[in-house]
DNA sequence: TCTGGGGTCCTAGGACCC
DNA sequence: TCTGGGGTCCTAGGACCC
């Protein structure tokens, strides 16, 4: 018997799925959305070759009688959002991971809703039923295999893995099945022999960790003997906010990175005050005709959502890398913000002159000077549905 | 074939404080 | 004059994921 089996829930080329979705024409068709670099390839692109993050001449070289489509970010956030009601229907533990992507922890719903398998086929129904789009589901016993399963169950396919069989699914994997190995983990690996999960698992844990690094080296050994006892997160929030542009290879007048890095920063902050949430640091990504990369960075002495606050932090950091930028050749050009909080500021509408924002803080002050602190014995904020955290009172 | 845009987490050194 | 241990915060870089 499973013990809170756990679904891994995942969008089959979902970008590409979006658009045979809703151009009929399309359907059967191999489709590559996104033009310098493939965004996402239909299944019938990806027989050919075609992958994810390749650039658009290789793709259509592989596949010349492919369709390509320029992306439409905004339906592709509305299927999510709807996908993403179908996973809630199922259960209210949900963590999603990205736009197509979320785990679902159905351990409370065997006696309500059935097996885990006949909850994941039904819920594979109801997301072609009631969004249109093909979604694999992978059960299993934690986080981790339910995502391996997911994965080899591609497309548009379920995969229960049964807890008396999860080594036996496990080992004959290739290591890039495990969550973490990418190009550099599975090189070092490759090139001294190592080819699929089972090898690893027959390594000590020392032999890793000299191999990959203590973090990476401690990680795989888990992963490899399958321990993975994290649970499934409800709520989680992003814990940064970025925004960067492709320069190309032409060189670029500093007046003109000026005014790009000015629409990022104010890309940037109206995103944070509609999430209503601020920033404390500030980074300036750049990259190189080499393709190498640069970072710098500056914490705030306050936390802000203004433009011109993460404008001013742009432009210094973009001054402090000044050389870098003359030497190498900058081809792209990118700020994150990171340190996110909520923002804690209230908006008041006044009878006078309009509205006025003011701090949490300053608010509770306020309450605590008219009510005394303890009489109050808790605080609420209301209407703000997406915060987790309620302030208390008294401190 | 020269490669987008959005994220997460980890490491490591230095500053600073007690 | 020479010497602790422990903790937090900041910065820069790197690997990885979708």
């Amino acid at each position: 018997m499973f013990e809170g089996p756990i679904l891994h829930a995942d969008l089959d080329s979902f970008y590409a799925s979006v658009e045979q979705r809703d151009d009929a024409a399309l359907r059967g068709r191999p489709v590559i959305v996104g033009g310098g670099v493939v965004l996402a390839a239909s299944y019938e692109a990806k027989a050919f070759g075609v992958r994810t993050a390749m650039g658009g001449r290789q793709a259509r070289h592989l596949c010349p009688h492919a369709i390509v489509v320029p992306p439409r970010m905004k339906a592709y956030s509305e299927a999510s959002k709807a996908v993403f009601k179908v996973f809630h229907n199922t259960t209210p533990l949900v963590e999603g991971l990205s736009i197509d992507e979320a785990f679902l922890d159905v351990g409370g719903l065997l006696r309500i809703s059935g097996t885990p398998s006949q909850i994941a086929a039904r819920l594979r129904r109801d997301v072609a039923e009631q969004v249109g789009l093909p979604i694999t589901v992978g059960v299993a016993r934690t986080k981790f295999l339910a995502k391996v399963a997911s994965g080899v169950a591609k497309p548009d396919g379920l995969l229960v893995v049964p807890h008396d069989g999860e080594l036996a699914f496990l080992h004959p994997l290739p290591v890039e099945r495990l969550w973490g190995v990418g190009k550099v983990t599975s090189g070092k690996l490759r090139e001294r022999g190592i080819t699929t999960v089972g090898q690893v698992a027959a390594l000590s844990e020392a032999v890793l960790v000299s191999m990959l690094g203590a973090g990476t080296g401690h990680h795989l050994f888990a992963l490899a003997h399958n321990h993975d006892p994290r649970s499934v997160q409800v709520g989680r929030r992003r814990r940064s906010m970025g925004s960067q542009r492709a320069l190309g290879r032409r060189r670029r007048s500093p007046e003109e990175l000026d005014s790009i890095l000015s629409a990022i920063a104010d890309r940037l902050a109206r995103r944070l005050r509609a999430a209503h949430r601020v920033c404390r640091t500030v980074t300036l990504r750049l990259r190189f005709a080499d393709f190498s990369r640069a970072t710098r960075s500056r914490t705030l002495p306050e936390p802000t959502e203004h433009t011109e606050v993460i404008l001013a932090a742009g432009r210094e950091l973009l001054a402090d890398a000044r050389t870098l930028v003359e030497d190498q050749g900058l081809t792209l050009i990118g700020l994150a913000l990171s340190n996110l909080t909520r923002d804690n500021s209230i908006q008041l509408e006044l009878p006078f002159d309009g509205y006025e924002t003011i701090a949490l803080d300053t608010a509770l002050d306020k309450v605590r000077d008219r009510y005394g602190s303890s009489a109050i014995t808790r605080a609420t904020l209301l209407g703000r549905p997406d915060d987790l955290e309620m302030p208390m009172l008294p401190d």
